[in-house]
DNA sequence: GTGTATATCTCGGGG
DNA sequence: CCCCGAGGTATACAC
């Protein structure tokens, strides 16, 4: 990774067009190529950059990164107060807990906890429209579209409905209840799902985790 | 702004868990508090991070960063490589030009090209839910709401609904007919929009400004 | 402050 | 490759 300080402009050319005047700035440029020019504020988002894949062409007090869709990013080096280059090697990478996938995971293997004698028929259901999360099958045999949500809210149900919509058409799946899952449903999705005769099911993960250990300890 | 090459490993605990196993980083400290943690690839999106307001309390060995809503991001440091502070001042900030607002603006001076006979009624046309980006008259006098996006996706077709279904309760308006513009529509935003009646066109940019510039240049 | 709409969103998965 | 959905989305702006 190298790492320039440097007065410098900027302007990108691309899905828009963007300036910077010229001011006191760091170039960071990893292995991948990718260029991002930071202020010293703004949350982790730089001022400008450029994704990889590019080329970047390198000449005194200009450099210039294209990428094959032609979007150009040209920055005006004024001065250099400091380039600095780190050898990081490989990251072994981010590990996650506790999103959505994770919960439809527990969810596919534990439906019947959403209501008694739930039985998953498959996951990521194809419609017309885009994939339900769960597609069940109730106590009496009837179909049952599952949107699994961290957090419930109100374009959470409009996707569900969505997919009814869709479901209804087939006649070898109508008619379709519709179920919102999410730890936290917002008032305004619960009134939304009420309407629609969808029903909410707030689910408490920590828990789910617990039957999950509990389920594979029995093998 | 602090630059800190160092091997480390990250913990994050809050909307989510994360964890980066000890690795050799970058770790950037802006002026106004962020903390982010970067691997030498991936774009400008940093692996951990922590935005402001928050207080860090750097310990040998171990920095914690905490925020107001309890987030906590911890990094423990094996070894420092690298650490250099930087005076960058205040930046002048970003000027873009080119998003939605500049596409609205060329089609309330054009929206004859977007069907025969269109004429404009007004923009940012109010409803009870939000503002309708065009309310145009068709040539046969009849209501159109246009909704402008620069790429048209399935949420904005279901906005244009919400803002047709309010329409349609003003008796000086209805029947409203809709209209979804973008330079590109996704298939599943056609689908969407064909199912509720809604007419999809898709424009070219850099042709609409060759009308405005045409236009301009008359007077 | 809360809610809404945008973003050069980024990122990952599936066809 | 594009389409699609999720995100610790972040960010700006209206109310």
């Amino acid at each position: 990774m190298r790492l320039v300080i440097a007065r410098c402009a900027v302007d990108y050319e691309g899905r828009l067009s963007a300036h910077l005047p010229m001011a006191t700035r760091l170039i960071m440029v990893k292995r991948d190529g990718c260029v991002a020019i930071h202020a010293d504020g703004g949350a982790y988002k730089p001022l400008n950059w450029m994704n990889s894949p590019n080329v970047v062409v390198e000449a005194p007090g200009r450099w210039m990164v294209t990428n094959p869709k032609g979007e150009q990013l040209i920055i005006t080096i004024d001065e250099v107060l400091s380039d600095s280059s780190h050898e990081l090697g490989v990251d072994p990478g981010l590990q996650k807990d506790g999103v959505e996938a994770h919960l439809q995971e527990l969810l596919a293997g534990a439906c019947h906890t959403l209501e008694d004698g739930m039985i998953l028929v498959r996951r990521e259901h194809r419609t017309e429209i885009g994939p339900v999360d769960l597609l069940c099958r109730d106590a009496s045999g009837r179909a049952v579209a599952i949107e699994i949500k961290r957090r419930g809210e109100i374009d959470g149900v409009e996707q569900l409905v969505r997919y009814l919509e869709f479901m209804e058409r087939d006649p070898a799946l109508r008619p379709v209840r519709g179920m919102f899952v999410a730890q936290v449903i917002k008032p305004q999705a619960k009134t939304l799902a009420a309407e629609r005769g969808i029903i909410c099911v707030e689910v408490d993960y920590d828990a789910l985790r617990g039957i999950e250990r509990a389920q594979t300890s029995l093998f």
